[in-house]
DNA sequence: CACTTTATTGTTACTATTACAATATAGGTG
DNA sequence: CACCTATATTGTAATAGTAACAATAAAGTG
């Protein structure tokens, strides 16, 4: 009996939910940041299929509601379609969720679509190969991607540039910076994580300092980096720490 | 000839887009903070129907396809529904977006819902009436919403603790405080607002010359408050200034 | 070994923060 | 009105953090 009623339950607000049918697409994109050739970059890919055909756009697609037992995790979507799109399957350093993008004339076509943006960050990540219904992927550097020059698909530019701000806010105040960094790296190399974000230079001596007097940011390895051929005096080599907020923020 | 084209292209996408109907409901969510008898509150309404009869939940519903050419966008929907559920008509100080909710069991009923959660502030509010299917809204303190003792629906808890989040955090590197504050207010009134939500003191003096140090932040109105009952030097006025983002932080 | 290069540590001036004391300005009271 | 209390605001001195830049360390090269 109290089954019954709960199935009862059930069923009527199912119906009043469907009634008008509201439901709309829901896809999701991927900012997936790198820095390759000591150049902040962003994975996009050349659109092979309409709408926006030969534009570029962020990797990303439909969340499936075939996959599981009541459709895809978001999260999950967004992994396979960058697979699927670009062939990276290696595991990304660090995935957060950027925000919903819902305007409604996103998407010019008849079936309205909602975007749930990511932003990723990969470490030394293999080149990507284009895939399925894409001609092309590959790493764009972010101020050529976000200039007036690219032709971005959809609300992608609006959706990239909020992730941009959102790394460029993010190595002030986390330890995030390190997700750019191999899994051993220096502390010169993490600082010329920072300065190729930012776009501005450092104080070598001060950031070092700074870094390592931030619990947390950073494990000291023991070992030193091989010299570099120009010669000089061969860098400790680290690995990220544990600790994910800074307690004082690393200036800009 | 290069209309058709188009058109073509439009509609196959449109059919690739919707075959296996992957749609689903979309749906928003308002965390609703004011501060209430010196008391940091959040907004929820006691759910009159099922799922989750009797819970308590933030305030939300399903964005309709059928206001507008193409459908709502997503925060008039969160404000419709918060106006429908509570009868707050009265200015937002302050909404942005948390974020989206798309886990698959999120909402126990057969179609899968997506939640896009937003996060408010409201100074001042009148005190809210319970609207259409729900029977009941009102300002609960924080503390105790997200208390074990709380029967919350859906996620709704995780997606408060969210906010609660949110609202700690950007306290200390934005100007977001003043948004508790009525129109015109004190630099104690100010300072009362870091205490309430972060339940901590602060030195008053301190805050003081930090806060007017902080360029934008707030208004000297020229004018001085109405003395306290009990006496003491009545405070300056001010009103909230032009800056969302502080240079230097507020330390917790 | 001199010289170059890069990493790391020191030094000093400066700025911001903290804790706490002092002063200012109101209302209330005898 | 002198005096007390309460709150707001300003001052101060010790401390801590930051920034600019100089000095030293440890490699490679010829």
């Amino acid at each position: 009996m109290k089954s019954k009623t709960l199935v009862d339950a059930l069923s009527q607000s199912s119906k009043a939910l469907a009634s008008g049918d509201h439901r709309v697409l829901v896809a999701t994109d991927i900012a997936l940041f790198t820095i390759k050739d000591g150049i902040f970059q962003v994975l996009l890919i050349k659109r092979g299929v309409p709408p926006f055909l030969d534009f570029w756009a962020l990797p990303g697609g439909l969340i499936r509601m075939d996959i599981g037992e009541r459709g895809e995790e978001p999260e999950e979507a967004a992994l396979r379609e960058l697979k699927e799109e670009t062939g990276l399957s290696k595991d990304l350093g660090y995935l957060e969720q950027l925000g919903a993008y819902g305007a409604p004339n996103r998407d010019p076509r008849e079936q309205r679509v909602i975007s749930i943006a990511y932003f990723g960050i990969g470490a030394s990540l293999e080149d990507p190969e284009g895939g399925r219904d894409t001609s092309h992927a590959t790493f764009v550097p972010v101020e050529e991607a976000i200039s007036d020059q690219m032709n971005l698909a959809f609300d992608h530019r609006l959706i990239l540039s909020d992730a941009v701000a959102r790394a460029r806010a993010k190595l002030e105040c986390s330890t995030l910076a390190t997700q750019f960094c191999g899994r051993e790296f220096t502390i010169s190399e993490l600082r010329k994580v920072y300065e190729t974000i930012w776009g501005a230079e450092l104080d070598a001596g001060n950031f070092q300092k700074k870094v390592l007097s931030s619990p947390g940011f950073i494990i000291d390895l023991g070992r030193n980096a091989d010299s570099s051929q120009t010669g000089g005096r061969p860098a400790k080599l680290y690995s990220a720490g544990t600790e994910t907020l800074l307690n004082s923020p690393i200036r800009r």
